[in-house]
DNA sequence: CGATTCAGTCTACAAGTGTTGACTGAACGG
DNA sequence: CCGTTCAGTCAACACTTGTAGACTGAATCG
């Protein structure tokens, strides 16, 4: 063994730097959205090199695409009751944490056109779920509005630091949580 | 009178010349965020030139202050139920049209600080009122979800365009009307 | 070992940006 | 009527951006 401890092997590296350039992407897309995140700056937080993100992910909006792909919550399934326990369960992680990947993609929603089809996406997709296990005809619409609160308490509390907002999730569970079960069931 | 009819007295042309940057500024704003707008953009929507728009508004920025102005809503007062109800009449305005200047702070509001920071003061104002006029220990709390919930509506209407959200004002307040009634009387 | 691959660095470019200043002609005020 | 003001136009600037390509040296492989 010729190498020293302190080198690598060349996949090794090679996965090491790209993982710290999407790191670094995450963080600073998350920060201060698609336009105003300069490859460079990435590249000088992840203490590499303009040239070697580029070569890496190919281009800017790809390695957005790489570093703000939304993680899917589980499948939605059971009765209104069970479904607003799942409902407010995945709630309860979004206020917990700040996934940075999400808060990268929903800070770009709104100046960067694919950002917003992949936050439409992924609201649709639940949102179709969810209202085909609730009663009543105006499933659709009762199901948008829960959409609709969730977007607004992660926004309200991660992005926009709303006081009053900056309760544990728990405290902020026990206000909504009836709320979201109301919306489920009609009544 | 030597000035022909299309011609105007020059305080006229200039007000009428920054009204249509104005208007211009607004709905390119509103539609493409802060950073994707450019001075030329508006200039020339408007009919004018680059030029112009900065001796008539100083910068860029200075420009979408005056463009993307939040509107107040009216003073809120009274018992809870009340409250309930002034809060209801102005979502029901904030569903029902779409006020350019305030989708341009919106949709600026996550890549532009200054946006953000006016946002969350408008947001702040009237979350303090409604507090203030509530029952319970947790009013604070309970008058943040109350903005997180309008503002996650007027989002997901206006900006996201969710499916199931694009229904009338009227049947979307018959939803969101309980909700905001049991939030401030704390049942 | 010798040839090749490839991580990493550096420089440069083309495009687009906000912003400035000079210039033109018409409206204005005395 | 003449000098001044000012709306509007045009061209250029300084700068930043994403991106491409040449180059270097070490890891890899037969």
């Amino acid at each position: 063994m010729r190498r020293l401890k302190l080198m690598a092997t060349r996949v090794e590296q090679r996965q090491r730097t790209e993982a710290r350039i999407l790191t670094a992407a995450r963080r600073l897309f998350g920060e201060h959205g698609f336009d105003r995140t300069t490859i460079r700056a990435i590249a000088t937080e992840a203490g590499s090199d303009p040239g070697l993100v580029m070569r890496y992910f190919g281009s800017k909006e790809k390695l957005f695409a790489q570093a703000a792909a939304i993680p899917a919550d589980g499948p939605i399934e059971g009765s209104p009751k069970q479904i607003a326990q799942q409902l407010t369960a995945a709630l309860t992680d979004k206020l917990a944490d700040e996934p940075a990947a999400a808060l990268a993609a929903l800070r770009a929603m709104f100046s960067y056109p694919e950002a917003a089809e992949e936050v439409r996406a992924a609201m649709t997709s639940q949102q179709r779920q969810v209202a085909a296990h609730l009663p009543g005809d105006d499933a659709v619409l009762r199901s948008g509005v829960i959409g609709a609160l969730t977007l607004g308490l992660v926004i309200s509390r991660h992005l926009v630091r709303l006081d009053g907002l900056d309760a544990s999730p728990e405290e902020l569970i026990a206000v909504v949580g009836p709320l979201i079960e109301e919306l489920t069931t009609g009544a």
